[in-house]
RNA sequence: GGCCCCGUCGUCUAGCCUGGUCUAGGACACCGGCCUUUCACGCCGAUAACACGGGUUCAAAUCCCGUCGGGGUCACCA
């Protein structure tokens, strides 16, 4: 009867009540190759008018659950990805912690122990160790002998009179053959006699993830189980269980994972120093890092990287470009729509056009993702966004007077595109906010001996101060005429001018037009920074 | 090693089920050019893929078989 084949109809038609869970650890990160898996979810339970719920799997570590949980339900808030039941939102199967919910599997392990599912095992780790290398050398594949299994109360005193403990273990079909449809691999067949018999519970009477996960799918009504490919392979130990509960079986579908960047190997957080070497992943990496020091956060490469969510939130990237960016990898609505609402994502899902081979996370598709949803954002909304990033930069003060808003929206407008993410509004404009006396720090070391030091610079600056206190009024139209007129009367390339003024007045070699930069800066402050440039200059 | 999954440009993908319209389309990256006061944007262009071998067929990226390659998984972790 186990035995049996499981095939579904591909064709058949998604069920009332779609129920889709994600189910975290608590482990302090939220991992972006776990929000590509919970966001499929959601976005199947939205397409389908279901609810989405998050449940917390936090069997293994009981200490410090709710501030290792904060920074993920933090992250999920962020995106936008909303849990209809779960932590913090409650809901009618409470509580949504397996940590909390001993007794549900416990009673579970014992109908499976009354049915003939399940046995005491008295087994020592060793002599199963052992039975499992005797295999390997002789080639052929591990199967517990039972030879500890105790199903009758004379059997259990037997072992336990040798003092032996005793755990619960799965009692495997050892014929036939499963065959699951899964809803993005088709059918995948598995032979019972290659399954183990699982450890469900341990000594000390606490329970194992599947038995869990089985049971808790059950307790919360999990319509569609839509998890990454590697679970797959556990697939069957969990049907067995749902099976020999009585359980109805969820639709499995099984997404192929996100892989390193340029690889086919998993993404995983521990491999950092190997993504590091990927040259667009460093990029992005060190772009973050740059905002991050300017941002005085204190940051450890472990929790502040590309893998991790929490790296986006805090360089200023948008979680819509989030968001768009990972719909896409493993799925598409057609062969050109790249960009898409949330809406139109919600619309359009579905598990069938899921792809099976796994996809590498590629920074820069990100970042271009990201670059454009920056330019769509309205000026209303970057601006109060930017405004926050510079504050914690301590380059303006909070409150903020008043007449930053005006100064700042003028400013986030003349840097246009060149923002890509928030954060790099403090690369931009700092020297916008910085003291008429541009402090030492603020002079890129190269531009200055490139522009500034160039031979002439010096006396260029100051003929064409000269020209600049005349022009009025200061705003770009005029100032550009102005330094139109000085070349052609000097007889110069505007480039001589142009660059080393840039310099003066900002410090930098790129940045905003420098009309826009002169005009919002104020002509006093020109003056004054011109003046020091002169003197830095002529030192040379 | 056993079992399972996967294999279209460097990357994300469309096409595959329902062979022909695919001398394989789009996007990102890369390279070249234009624009230009820097940077960025924008625009134009170029390079670039059906893993391999058989078979079926008038016709195969598409169907079948095999090979090779890559990956996942084999816990009293989740």
């Amino acid at each position: 009867m186990l035995c049996r084949s499981m095939a579904r109809s591909s064709t058949r038609l998604v069920p009332m009540t779609v129920r889709t869970r994600f189910a975290p650890s608590p482990t302090g990160y939220l991992h972006i190759g776990g929000v590509r898996t919970a966001l499929f979810n959601w976005l199947f339970a939205r397409r389908h008018g279901g609810q989405f719920l998050l449940r917390i799997d936090d069997t293994d570590q009981q200490r410090n659950v709710d501030a290792a949980l904060a920074p993920i339900l933090h992250g999920f808030r962020w995106l936008g990805i909303d849990w209809d039941e779960g932590p913090e939102v409650g809901g009618p199967y409470e509580p949504y912690y397996q940590s909390q919910r001993l007794p549900q599997y416990q009673a579970a392990v014992q109908k499976l122990l009354d049915g003939g599912f399940a046995y005491r095992d008295y087994a020592t780790a060793e002599e199963i160790q052992a039975e499992r290398e005797a295999a390997t050398a002789e080639k052929r594949p591990f199967l517990y002998s039972r030879t500890w299994m105790a199903e009758t109360p004379e059997q259990q005193a037997k072992f336990q009179s040798q003092g032996r403990l005793w755990v619960v273990r799965l009692k495997m079909p050892r014929e036939g053959k499963l065959i699951i449809d899964d809803q993005v691999r088709g059918q995948v067949e598995f032979l019972w006699e290659r399954e183990q018999d699982h450890v469900i519970q341990r000594n000390d009477g606490t329970c194992l993830y599947h038995l869990a996960s089985v049971v808790d799918d059950f307790d919360f009504q999990i319509s569609h189980v839509i998890r990454a490919e590697e679970h797959l392979s556990n697939t069957p130990r969990q049907i067995f269980i749902a099976q020999s509960l009585g359980y109805p079986l969820p639709v499995y579908a099984h997404l192929p994972f996100v892989a390193e960047p340029g690889s086919k190997n998993k993404l995983s957080k521990r491999k950092l120093d190997k993504y590091l070497k990927n040259r667009d992943f460093a990029q992005t990496n060190e772009h973050g890092l740059e905002i991050s020091r300017r941002l005085n956060l204190q940051n450890t490469a472990e929790t502040f990287n590309p893998v991790i969510v929490d790296f986006y939130e805090q360089v200023g990237y948008l979680p819509d470009a989030i968001i768009n960016y990972l719909v896409l990898l493993g799925w598409s609505l057609d062969d050109k729509t790249e960009f898409m609402t949330r809406q139109q994502m919600i619309e359009n899902f579905s598990l069938e056009r899921v792809t099976k081979a796994p996809a590498s996370f590629d920074a820069k598709k990100l970042w271009a993702v990201e670059d454009h949803y920056m330019q769509q954002l309205p000026l209303k909304q970057k601006v109060p966004m930017m405004l926050r990033f510079l504050q914690t930069a301590g380059l303006v003060p909070t409150p903020t007077p008043c007449e930053v808003g005006p100064q700042l929206t003028k400013i986030v407008e003349a840097a246009g595109d060149r923002l890509k993410t928030a954060g790099d509004i403090i690369a931009y404009a700092d020297f916008f906010f910085l003291p008429e006396q541009l402090p030492e720090s603020a002079f890129d070391a190269k531009a200055v001996e490139k522009s500034l030091k160039k031979p002439g610079a010096g006396a260029l600056l100051a003929k064409f101060k000269t020209a600049l206190e005349a022009v009025e009024p200061f705003e770009p139209a005029p100032l550009e005429a102005a330094l139109h007129g000085f070349v052609e009367r000097e007889g110069i390339k505007a480039g001589d001018i142009v660059h080393p003024l840039r310099v003066a007045v900002s410090g930098k070699g790129v940045g905003p037009g420098l009309y826009d930069c002169l005009s919002l800066l104020g002509k006093q402050t020109c003056l004054k920074r011109i003046d020091r440039a002169i003197k830095m200059a002529g030192n040379s």
